[in-house]
This record gives C-alpha cells, structure tokens and sequence, in this order.
DNA sequence: ATAGGTAATAAGGCCCTCTTACTATATGAA
DNA sequence: TTCATATAGTAAGAGGGCCTTATTACCTAT
C-alpha cells in the first residue's frame, strides 16, 4: 500500500506492534464486558497460573515496579477477581490468589489472547510462529537481560 | 528450565517486548538529552524520511490519529526541528518538515535506534534478524490490516 | 530496643492515545 | 454568489500504563 517506507528498524516496528496489539485487547475487553484493562489482563492471568505469589514477585515477573502493581490489584480485588492475603509468615507481604469468580473472565480472557494471537499470525505456519515465539522470547531477554533486571537465569546466552 | 513460566503466548510477549523498547527509548533518549519522546522520535523519523508531507499522511502512516500527532508536532516544531508549512494548494494542510537544525538530533536518533536494536537482536545471525524483521512486518501487517479499527460489522452499537 | 532493611502503598507526574467538538478552508451545487 | 457539506488541523478532556519519591507496617540482626 506505502509506496514509501520508512524505517521498517525492528525497534520501532515492536512499538508499533504493540500499539496494535494494545488497541485490538482494549477493544476486545470492551467488547466482552470484562471492564478489564490490559494490565489488568496481564496481571489476572499472572496470578491464574501462579497462584498465592507475592506482589513483589507478580510485579518482578510483570516487569513492572510494585507500584504499578497496586492498581492493577486494586482494580482486580474491586472487582472481586483477585484476593489479597496477608502471609503469615511475613505479616508485611501478600499472597495474591484469583477468586472463584474469577474463572469466567479468565475464561474469555483466553479466548481474546488466542483471538489476537490468531489474528497476528494468520497465514503463518505453524512452525513460523513458533519461530516467531522463540525470537520475541529471545528478544525480550536481550532487552531485559543485562539493563534493568534479570529475573530468573533462564539460559547463559551472555 | 524455568518450573513456572506464565503464559508466553505471542500476544503478552508483544507486550512484554514494546514496554522493554520503551524503556530503552525513553532511557536513550534521555541519556542523549534530546528531549524527545519515543512519539515525537518516530514523528521525526518519517519526516525525515518523506518530508513535506501532510499531518494527516503522516498520522495514517504512524497509525495513530491525527490529534494524537498534533501533540507531537507541537513539541517537534517547538523545539525548532520540524516546521509546518501551509501547502498551497490547500490552505487547510499543513505540510511537515525537518529543519537543518534537525540534523544532529536525527543522527543521535539513528544511533539510538541502532543500539536498541543490536542490543534486542544480540545472538542472532543476520538472517535471523532478517526473519525476524519478515515476521513482525507480517504482524504488524495482520493486526492492522482489514481494520485499522475493528470492522465492527453490523453491530454498529456506535 | 534499636537500627536498618523490606513489602506494600499513597501521592504525584509524564507519556501515549483516543474521542468530541470547533475553526478554517475547499468544493459542488442552486 | 451563496449555501451545504466535507476535509485538515486543533483545543479540550479523559483513560490507561508507567515511574519516582515518600510512608507505614513489619522483619531481622545487633
């Protein structure tokens, strides 16, 4: 369609990506009525697979700081999906767990990841997006490895 | 080999990968002292590359709406890099352009764009960088493409 | 108990992006 | 010419994602 193309730089076609990948989520849960955002999205289907962590961990593993943590908490525990409880064995941390309720919002939260996903990857074969998951996870590490945090070691790539 | 890892479908990673490209940027950016933001540094990149264009061409091409490029613009233009000049055959339009002035920033940008770039890219061959950059277009091009919107067919709640 | 660290949080701020008006200007009738 | 309508850019306002800097509770070791 461009006859002209721009800077197609792998750095700015992720930015743009992601703006697209933004709306189409914001879109989608609008459309199901899930008044979730993304954060929040990415925040209730952290705590889905791993339940009972600590805020410190979620936010470490989201790659946020913990303070963008507590609204997306916030929000989730306002609306009964998430529950925060105290540890006992550290009366200052909390052990965030999914609720009962939650299990429907999930549900269709799956449903919209793989709807985007599918819509990303349409004519792609199988192995091209698992090709395609393997470089964005390598990636991820390089740009997170090394400058800002390194979670968990994952593999020496350097 | 990583006991937990949360959903690493395509959709978060995306995600996952644009806030990281964020960091980078505003960091770089930063450290440049340029002063701009990751919206104004693609803003200025296109101009640059096809300068005299209209706003609203280049809104289209960044795939944002036109006010949002506005804000950009303003910033740009305020700090002498760009300038907006009426097109006379249309006295609405405005055409955009770089201003000599510019041309530091551009090429700090260039080097910046270049480092996130082999940072996000380290430990890939180059035909794998290429590939790489082959997929995302291909992303990119599925999630924007048909609908720069969602098609929203029939429903139209509006 | 006391200093120092740590988990979560309150407050405040920047950036990105959109929607909804509104102002000029352009264009095609009438 | 004059009017209706469409288009280019903009002002105003809002929601979301993130962050930094304190604060408050609580843990730990001295």
């Amino acid at each position: 369609m461009t006859p002209e193309a721009p800077d197609r730089t792998i750095t700015f076609l992720l930015s743009d990506i992601a703006r697209l990948v933004r709306q189409h989520f914001a879109e989608g849960l609008n459309d199901a009525g899930l008044g979730l955002t993304l954060g929040e999205a990415r925040t209730l289907a952290f705590v889905r697979r791993l339940p009972g962590r600590r805020q410190s961990v979620i936010a470490e593993y989201l790659g946020v700081e913990p303070m963008t943590l507590v609204g997306f908490l916030d929000k989730l525990e306002k609306a009964g999906l998430v529950v925060r409880e105290t540890d006992p064995d550290d009366r200052r941390a909390k052990r965030i767990t999914a609720t009962p309720a939650a299990a429907p919002a999930i549900a269709r939260l799956d449903a919209l990841v793989a709807q985007i996903r599918d819509t990303a990857v349409s004519g792609l074969s199988e192995s091209e997006v698992e090709q395609a998951v393997r470089l964005l996870e390598t990636l991820q590490e390089n740009l997170s490895g090394g400058a800002d945090r390194a979670p968990d070691a994952g593999e020496g790539d350097a």
